[in-house]
DNA sequence: CGCCGAGTTGAACTGAATCAAGAAACGTGG
DNA sequence: CCACGTTTCTTGATTCAGTTCAACTCGGCG
């Protein structure tokens, strides 16, 4: 299997394309692996790397303006990973990407991006279902935050996305789904009574 | 002035272009106006129209799992309304887009703008600059719901879109800041004793 | 004129926050 | 490998923002 066989699969899996294509495209992508703890990008910083997580698990936070460290995304194996507004704006990044776990990436950058959509313009179509996907799951969440309870988000998440409960710290779920990490514990509690 | 004239500043205004190309992207627009209360997209719909509203104003809305409808977005002149989802996967929007004013609004179909994005790669870019915009928008409100007090969500609205309380209705506005008419109406009355 | 939908107000209730104190888990150095 | 300090998580008591439900006001419109 060669080296990049994941890699070439997602991206034939979010828009398939004649294999020659993958291949010039996925050679522009360049392996970066990462500790636990380190840093993907720092907030400040434009994001200039866009990363497919081939392997391991990495939380996305910002800080509110009181200061508080808010989880507002997470991302685990098989997912592209990166700051959109910042990417493609070019403005310093609001959050920072912390790998909770050790992580195997690929990664182009901004520039190597444009070249491709410039060279490959199918490759374009991928861009655009990422972001689109990426759009669609944020209106899912913020509707969430509006319309249901904590519980229910929490029963939500843990249904859909287990694996964060095996990463994350409870305050880092705790503010992903909008409650302090007191009530979080509290709903694990009467949640795994009631089963 | 032409009669697209304020469609061509906008698109200049998102993403520069020489006036001949600009020229050559409007001609395809075709004028389309709707009275208060019609619909511009209905729920279950493929959304099939990328509008530009030139003049009016428009609630997006959804109904969550009881039933209960909610408000997910306000559009205001000169901005572009449509419901990325549906528009680009070519699948039934969850949302009904409906004219609170009178509209006049310039739109292209989903075959005029891939045609658009083919003859005129340039445009792309306006069209991924709409998709990030959108996409920040979205992300502000999401933690705005995580971190904010309703009062403090209601003045933001108040501060940055003072039209919406023009020209919807209380109910609509709490569903978008996501509590009840009640809530909002104690809130407002709170808000401006205090002034 | 009378109705009807939109908004307001009151009273009781509740989900979640806050504050504070323990318990458990974790890591670091001796 | 244990001891100690730090951080994470749990638990209790209390408070509070926002909901619920129901009654009432107001303005428009048929």
């Amino acid at each position: 299997m060669k080296e990049k066989q994941k890699l070439i699969d997602f991206i034939q899996s979010v828009f398939p394309m004649p294999l020659s294509n993958a291949d010039e495209i996925v050679a522009l992508f360049n392996l970066k692996e990462f500790e636990k703890d380190d840093i993907l990008l720092r907030e400040g910083r434009v994001c200039n790397e866009y990363y497919y997580l081939e392997e391991g698990f990495v939380r996305v936070y910002t800080f509110d303006p009181d200061g508080n460290d808010v989880t507002t995304a997470f991302a685990s194996s098989n997912q592209i990973v990166f700051e959109l507004f910042s990417f493609f704006k070019r403005v310093p990044s609001g959050e920072t990407i912390q790998a909770l776990t050790p992580c195997k990436t690929w990664f182009i950058t901004f520039d190597q991006l444009q070249y491709i959509f410039h060279a490959m313009p199918q490759f374009r179509e991928f861009g655009r279902t990422i972001l689109i996907n990426t759009y669609a799951l944020l209106k899912q969440r913020t509707l969430s935050m509006i319309r249901k309870t904590a519980e229910e988000r929490y029963v939500h998440l843990l249904e859909t996305n287990p694996d964060i409960f095996q990463y994350a710290q409870l305050k880092n779920i705790a503010s992903y789904l909008g409650v302090t990490d007191t009530s979080l514990s509290r709903i694990r509690r009467e949640f795994s009574k009631n089963k």
